[in-house]
DNA sequence: CTAAAAAACCGAAACGTTTCGGAAAACAGT
DNA sequence: ACTGTTTTCCGAAACGTTTCGGTTTTTTAG
């Protein structure tokens, strides 16, 4: 492994003046550098991030928290774009991306901001965790900058990029109310979701606009799971016939919710009216194609790595991102039937 | 940031015996090291990683180099399965998970290899990359320890991980032969890739060994996409009406063929059986659900690194590890509709 | 031709570790 | 009390960079 001493002996020169040529410094003769470079070129010359980190107490290395890289997270393919999204971002603006993450059932005995100081990131990404963990605490009271993704926190050191959760849930309810629905549940996420939060806000202001009411037991708790979903929407259907379309909070939920109207002998959409949230690819696969409010992950990886980026390179004032999202209508929605006019 | 040198101050000894008691080495008194430990803790110190690597030369890191974390393959989640797999492992054993990328459009200037030198990866591992890509000779001549996935190259550095996609492809035939087929095509996929080959070898076999012609005009090109293999299809089945059975060596593939059936107001599966390859998530979700063979993307990825760190740690023999496969039947297969008897 | 300015170069310290070789301290046996 | 071990500790070099401050060389101006 050829060093910039070694190159620095068959030049003939001074291990400062390679460094400064190979770094672009103005303060070498053209003719100087012309020949570092070759002698670089020659011996296959690499530079050694290590060693430059070290000195320039910065590593050029941004930190992926993610939190459950687990079978559930299969299908929604939520984490992936994130990553993908990030990658993207953080590849272009000359960083690296390492990956920290605990599916392990043996937990990793280390915290998250342990591991980000010991290999001494710039700045990390969190995705995937919940409003109430414990470490993402650690982590946003460490030192280090970090964007979260979907968690509202605004800081000196941490900023924040998420969907406009609320308008995006208006524009899914007003779909249903434009169909001619009046009834119309939810089947929300769990609430330690910021997402839950909004997109329920969402949810009853659409309603109260209409002069409609907000029905606490249309309401349920999927906890973002297929099998939860199609539970909750056995139980609501059974309770409430009078319901005629449903609001979920997330595509996966929806496909439980489908699978539970045909399983009760309904047609989706002829007597029941289904749209969900996140466009994620099984919703144009199915039967029937599921009607949804699509939001971008890629776009949302992609815009916090260039947030954090920002925070780190420029002093930038705003730490958040707020990211739109575009009604997708397919199969799962159609008119009201109105069997009682 | 407090480091080695801050704690030997404030517990009064050298850095020397800090470190060592810190790495647990037997020279040091029980008692010093319980109070040095103590201090570490008190002044909240964290290793640099960065420092360690230097003088150690080795980083305990190691890169991920995936080609193509594009839109196509978000469909199949065949990079992301790769990349949990992967990371589980490689945080077992201690490990951290750099990834290299290059999706993007701006192709970043540097290669793989250099990439993996200047950030003093410990090993690679190698996935989506084609037989002949440039970039895929440039890292195995490169003195980097890393394994391939699904490229059958191994060196005193170099091993691999893939499936067995002979014995594979044999039992999707051998299923569709079992349902009382004898005509059966394959979609294949392009042949800069192995598994192509050894797939193909596969339907080659199982059909001699039934004393079956292999009918080259059977053999369509679906270039593992979903749309070629629509259209390779829809030419198939106009030209070869009698073929009844379609074996495609992707999943994705499958999918784009039963389009192609149905486009041509054919029922799946009973006027054509077709089966895929690869177990991904739309299988189970597409109507009809359908027939596969599996193989463990997420296993190929966590053998990868388990392979490649075994490598590196201890000096094993055999550089290479082949995974298996599982035939599962759903409903795109069925028992030959015997028209002509 | 000289003084001043500009351009090109370099030595050495620093970053935070590990580790080699040896030194000091404690203990053992006579 | 004296040697010989064993235990415990430490100084200094090394890893490969960057950079501060300065020195040498060249160019420019008068």
């Amino acid at each position: 492994m050829t060093t910039i001493k070694d190159i620095a002996k068959v030049a003939g020169v001074s291990i400062t003046t390679v460094s400064r040529a190979l770094n672009g410094y103005s303060d070498v003769n053209e003719k100087t550098r012309k020949k570092i470079m070759q002698v670089a070129k020659d011996l296959n010359y690499s530079p050694n991030t290590l060693a430059r980190s070290l000195v320039m107490n910065k590593s050029k290395t941004i930190g992926l928290i993610v939190s459950g890289m687990t079978e559930a997270n299969k299908k929604d393919n939520f984490t992936f774009e994130v990553l993908s999204g990030a990658n993207d971002c953080i590849s272009e603006r000359d960083y690296d991306l390492v990956l920290f993450s605990t599916t392990t059932a043996k937990q990793r005995e280390k915290t998250y901001s342990q591991l980000c100081r010991e290999r001494r990131v710039d700045g990390a990404i969190v995705q995937g965790m919940k409003i109430d963990d414990p470490y993402l605490k650690e982590v946003i009271e460490s030192d280090i900058p970090c964007v979260l993704i979907d968690i509202p926190i605004e800081s000196d050191t941490v900023g924040y990029v998420t969907t406009d959760n609320v308008l995006g849930a208006r524009k899914a309810v007003r779909h249903l109310i434009e169909l001619g629905h009046k009834n119309i549940a939810m089947i929300n996420g769990h609430n330690q979701a910021y997402v839950s939060i909004k997109r329920l806000e969402g949810y009853e202001k659409s309603l109260q606009e209409e002069g409609f009411p907000v029905n606490q037991s249309w309401i349920l708790d999927g906890s973002f799971s297929e099998e939860k979903a199609y539970e909750q929407t056995l139980v609501l259907l059974r309770n409430h016939p009078e319901v005629t379309a449903l609001f979920c909070a997330s595509d996966l939920m929806a496909l439980g919710a489908i699978k539970a109207a045909k399983a009760l002998g309904m047609d989706v959409p002829r007597n029941l009216s289904v749209i969900g949230f996140d466009d994620i690819l099984l919703s144009s696969y199915s039967t029937p194609q599921l009607s949804t409010v699509g939001q971008n992950i890629f776009q949302l990886g992609y815009q916090a790595a260039n947030l954090l980026i920002d925070m780190l390179e420029v002093k930038t004032k705003s730490h958040v991102c707020i990211l739109d999202t575009e009604l997708i209508a397919r199969e799962s929605t159609c008119k009201a039937q109105n069997d009682q006019d």
